[in-house]
DNA sequence: CCTTGACTTAGAGTAAACTTTAAATTCTAC
DNA sequence: GTAGAATTTAAAGTTTACTCTAAGTCAAGG
């Protein structure tokens, strides 16, 4: 059992993030202490290890709460589930193909202006010796 | 010479966002008619082409804006622009790798959730047979 | 016991990037 | 030269994803 600190610290996520995320319906149903404190269980971080690699990787927090309900529904929505990773996926990957597109126009530019740099700088220097 | 609409069009931008990124400074003295309708060069379409390009690797408009203002201070600002470029590119490489990384763990799962979906549809139809 | 620090809630506030509105003006085609 | 569509502005509104605040509750050390 980890206290909501903990949890914090193992994923990166705030204390205000992990209650947002849990109003948000994220993560459902984490026990309480006596006094009413989150205990989050080894299930709860490996949610969580799917909600951050969803987030990260660019799904709406209400798109995760959708999956997160959808999960808890149980074995009938799992065709529902399913399509949604898929794609999920296809997104990720048309998302990642774009980026290196664009990677390449970024390169080119830092090339450019690097080699404008160099003669910039040489064009001063000579100013210079004169 | 082009029209908003024109432009809105060609770079996919809403008409109401390139007035939104002129005010932000990201462009900046686009000419106008004689009644101040915005009138876009080829030029204009080339600092949008960059600009996309940065937006769309995920720096933030201020960020864009930053950028352009020292393009526009001339060439005494190439080192920093430089900077400024490599240090998105490593950026975008750092995103792309990480977006990668959750990849594999998003096809992971795709797989795992396939697996269950066609035991748990092998085991209606078994149902279903009795 | 009592202090101190972590935790609780509901709800307000923030930041980024648009997006919409309204009222006025301009351009274009007949 | 006029109707109607497109454009202009400033400013308010929206969405997303947090982030912070206030006022109170709980738990562990001295």
């Amino acid at each position: 059992m980890y206290s909501i600190r903990d949890v914090s610290r193992k994923t990166g996520l705030t204390a205000h993030t992990l209650r947002y995320y849990e109003k948000e319906g994220l993560l459902c149903g984490v026990e309480r202490t006596g006094g009413g404190f989150r205990q989050y269980t080894d299930d709860d971080l490996e949610s969580l290890g799917l909600i951050c690699c969803l987030k990260n990787t660019g799904m709406s927090v209400q798109d995760i709460a959708r999956f997160m309900e959808l999960t808890r529904q149980g074995d009938q929505t799992l065709r529902e589930r399913v399509e949604m990773l898929r794609r999920h996926r296809e997104d990720v990957i048309a998302r990642i193909g774009e980026m290196q597109k664009y990677l390449e126009k970024v390169t080119w530019k830092v090339n450019f202006f690097s080699g404008k740099l160099e003669a910039y700088e040489a064009g001063l220097q000579d100013a210079g010796k004169k």
